[in-house]
DNA sequence: GAGTTTGAAACT
DNA sequence: CAGTTTCAAACTC
């Protein structure tokens, strides 16, 4: 980044800029290494404002705190890093940082998710007033995609501290300024100051929540701009002009408060509402568990760079798009999704965005699938935010900005996809990295399948439906709460947007035949704690499958066997014969298990290797003849999730069983590594996610005994199966994958309350009643 | 890639 | 609720 510029810089010098004032001194100070990020102002502002809030706060639920809407700043993205990477529960580490990362996005998401709604809410009502918010969000929201975008490079190449980061830019920034300053405003460096960079500084007082005012932001911020889109600074500059103009003057303070008042009031509601209306469910807003909230974020956040780029806006957008997941269960989400998009682009201005989706009617010809999107919405597809790696994810913007700067818009017909593709391998290579420490091969859509397939069948599914047009369960895709993509090779699907009102209504009727058709199969509820040393908690399992298999011939060895597929151990409630699940055997357990452990260790060459393997299958089998047995019995193989999959390869019985087994194997490989990298900043979230979906979803009582416990070690005890698992289900499978070794999350459905509770009930209830 | 096996989903 | 059919994934060759 910074030769680039520093060139351009030497080049505007040539062009005889050396004489302007402003040049000389930039030029002076640009390579004066950045001072301390927090002796800037800035830092200091970002740091005491909202920035400073909590984690928690961060998932808490959106709607909940309006007023901190506000203050959300998309610069904060560089800013506030620092301030996570402070935080205890953070890590320092690359992941955590990138944990991080994420979670900063999640507000800045949260933001611009609820501006995008209110735009779709109001867009035909107010169409002026919006657009000129939308306006004057815009500058904005470049500066915070050219900041985000250099905060995730750094944080990506480095784990360089935030400030720094900034600061670097800021340097850069201003020498790009004087580069592109010449060709525009030779001799009117006050004329873009007042046109353009008085419209960002707006935006940014507003952002700011109006504390602070960072003079040498502005400059920096136009900077930016110019530095980002590079050469077509000037076009974006004039986009941003036409912008102003259209909104008829720059963004005054007032303004912007307005627009931040706007956010505040109307973001998380309209957008929730919208979901939830759609949505099969009865959620409502305020319902939604944070975690879900923000898992929702980053999907939002993909839309996020619509907003900064406007000129390059068609290419981002594909680019987002492919990145989103449709969610099926929320009719009005996906309506709303299009009704984003549309305002986006309509927001975006000039965004004739040559959409890459094609959408063809024709049902049986494969339409260009539109790449799945994650709707905000309760039928979340989680698989999208989990999945995308938060480092991935920060590359990819800044990826995707690049080469959107570079106008490359994405070919309509020619291939939607890449970017879809590009997320999805990036995503599951970074997924398969975790899980099986081993680079993913792409390939075809089936390999893809497999390789997407993170165990709980959850994950990003690619069907190949022909008779049921994905419209039954026996679609992945839409058992999975998203509508089918290009990758997938199914007929006659009508599980795609088009159809949307089939899908949905579809899908009631099934949740009306069984409410927990769309749940996760595989519960997971608490493996972040779950590490090697975990396992003196007796919190044995951190999942177990929903309903329970019903396998005969696989004996739960194959994936088949849901349980074994999810990587769980059969539980109580399964009624499978000659069970011998690696992940726990449904009866038994105890005794078996020893052996059954053991004969896996041995064969589980990778895991002896890991010492901390063996010990904790030790201490896996002491605990499960020591705990009680009917304990034992429900968390049985929950024992061995309690560590992550990773590391208990399945006892590779009889045939070696192809995949799941081999991958199991790769897992071994660093499973160590790879469970305490995630697990602590995982189990932060998760708990204060979980803390709050239990406390909204189960009620005091119950989130009391999981918000008892906000620490991570706590937290594996309080779900643990001792207690009451409470586990319900979407949660579980929101929260679980994420933590579970790269394992990704799929929301396949949000159950409606009652069935949620339903759910729960019957878990317990299950738990404690012996299996039929 | 085609065919078989398998168990879940759907149906009765 | 139980039995049967249908279905698509998993698996095998």
């Amino acid at each position: 980044m910074d030769t680039p510029d520093r060139p351009r810089a030497g080049a505007a010098a040539a062009a005889g800029f050396e004489d302007s004032p402003v040049f000389n001194f930039i030029n002076n100070l640009s390579p004066i290494p950045p001072p301390k990020p927090s002796d800037t102002a800035h830092n200091v502002q970002l740091f005491k404002s909202s920035d400073l809030a909590p984690v928690s706060s961060i998932f808490a639920s959106p709607h909940v705190n309006p007023a901190k809407e506000p203050k959300i700043l998309i610069r904060d993205d560089s800013v506030q890093l620092p301030q996570e990477l402070h935080s205890p529960s953070s890590v320092r580490t690359r992941v955590g940082s990138s944990i991080t990362f994420r979670m900063i996005r999640c507000k800045d998401i949260v933001s611009e998710n609820c501006n995008t709604t209110c735009r779709l809410n109001e867009a035909s009502i107010d169409s002026s007033d919006h657009a000129s918010n939308s306006e004057s969000q815009l500058p904005q929201s470049i500066q915070n995609g050219v900041g985000s975008i250099e905060s995730d490079k750094d944080q990506c190449a480095d784990v360089r501290t935030d400030l720094t980061i900034s600061q670097e830019c800021t340097d850069l920034e201003g020498i790009n300024l004087d580069e592109s300053g010449p060709d525009k405003m030779d001799s009117s460096h006050s004329d873009i100051h007042e046109n353009q960079l008085p419209e960002q500084n707006k935006d940014e007082p507003a952002v700011y929540n109006g504390d602070y005012m960072i003079t040498s932001q502005p400059s920096s911020d136009l900077l930016t701009l110019g530095l980002t889109f590079g050469t077509e600074t000037q076009s974006a500059n004039g986009t941003q002009k036409a912008d102003n103009s259209y909104s008829g003057k720059p963004l005054l303070n007032e303004e912007s408060s307005d627009y931040c008042i706007q956010n505040s009031a109307h973001e998380p509601h309209h957008y929730w509402t919208g979901a939830v209306e759609g949505a099969a469910v009865n959620y409502t807003p305020q319902v939604l568990p944070g975690a879900l909230q923000s898992q929702l974020m980053p999907c939002n956040k993909l839309n996020e760079p619509r907003d900064f780029m406007p000129t390059e806006q068609n290419a981002l957008s594909q680019h987002l798009r492919g990145m989103r997941r449709r969610s099926l269960f929320n009719e009005k989400a996906g309506a709303s999704n299009k009704g984003v998009d549309k305002a986006s682009d309509h927001h975006s201005v000039k965004s004739t965005t040559p959409k890459c989706k094609t959408i063809s009617g024709d049902i049986n010809s494969k339409p260009l699938r539109t790449p799945p999107c994650a709707l905000p919405g309760i039928g979340l597809h989680l698989n999208a935010l989990a999945a995308i790696p938060k480092e991935k994810l920060a590359a990819r913007d800044i990826q995707s900005n690049i080469n959107d700067s570079s106008n490359l818009p994405c070919p309509a017909g020619s291939s939607p996809m890449p970017s879809e593709q590009n997320i999805i391998n990036d995503d599951f290579a970074l997924t398969t990295n975790f899980a099986s420490a081993e680079p993913s091969s792409q390939g075809s859509p089936k390999k893809k399948r497999h390789k997407f397939d993170n165990g709980d069948g959850t994950s990003c599914k690619r069907c190949s439906c022909k008779k049921s047009k994905c419209l039954k369960l026996y679609c992945e895709c839409f058992a999975a709460g998203v509508y089918c993509s290009e990758p997938c090779t199914c007929q006659g699907c009508l599980n795609n947007e088009i159809n949307m009102e089939t899908v949905l209504s579809t899908r009631q009727q099934i949740e009306s035949r069984n409410p927990l058709a769309f749940a996760p199969k595989v519960i997971h509820t608490s493996e972040p704690g779950l590490e090697l040393g975990d396992f003196n908690n007796n919190t044995p399992a951190s999942a177990r499958h929903k309903r329970g298999c019903n396998c005969k011939k696989s004996s739960c060895l194959k994936k088949y066997c849901e349980c074994f597929q999810g990587g769980v151990g059969c539980s109580i409630s399964c009624r499978c014969e000659s069970c011998k699940n690696a992940f726990g055997r449904r009866e038994g357990v105890a005794a078996l298990s020893i052996e059954e452990s053991k004969q896996a260790s041995e064969e589980s060459s990778a895991c002896v290797k890991e010492e901390k393997c063996e010990i904790d299958k030790q201490l896996i089998i002491h605990q499960a003849i020591d705990l009680a047995p009917a304990e034992n019995l429900l968390t049985t193989p929950s024992i061995v999730e309690a560590r992550p999959l990773a590391c208990l390869p399945p006892p590779s019985s009889k045939k070696p069983s192809s995949k799941k087994p081999r991958s199991s194997a790769k897992l071994i490989g660093h499973p160590s590594r790879l469970c305490n990298s995630r697990a602590p900043l995982k189990t932060d979230i998760l708990m204060s996610q979980f803390g709050n979906y239990a406390e909204m979803v189960l009620g005091d009582s119950t989130s009391d005994n999981l918000k008892g416990n906000s620490s991570p070690q706590t937290s594996v005890k309080v779900v643990s199966p001792n207690k009451k698992r409470v586990s319900p289900p979407r949660m579980g499978t929101g929260l679980s994958p994420i933590c579970k070794s790269g394992r990704k999350l799929i929301l396949k459905s949000i159950p409606s309350f009652p069935s949620l509770g339903g759910d729960l009930n019957n878990e317990d209830q299950k738990s404690k009643t012996p299996a039929p």
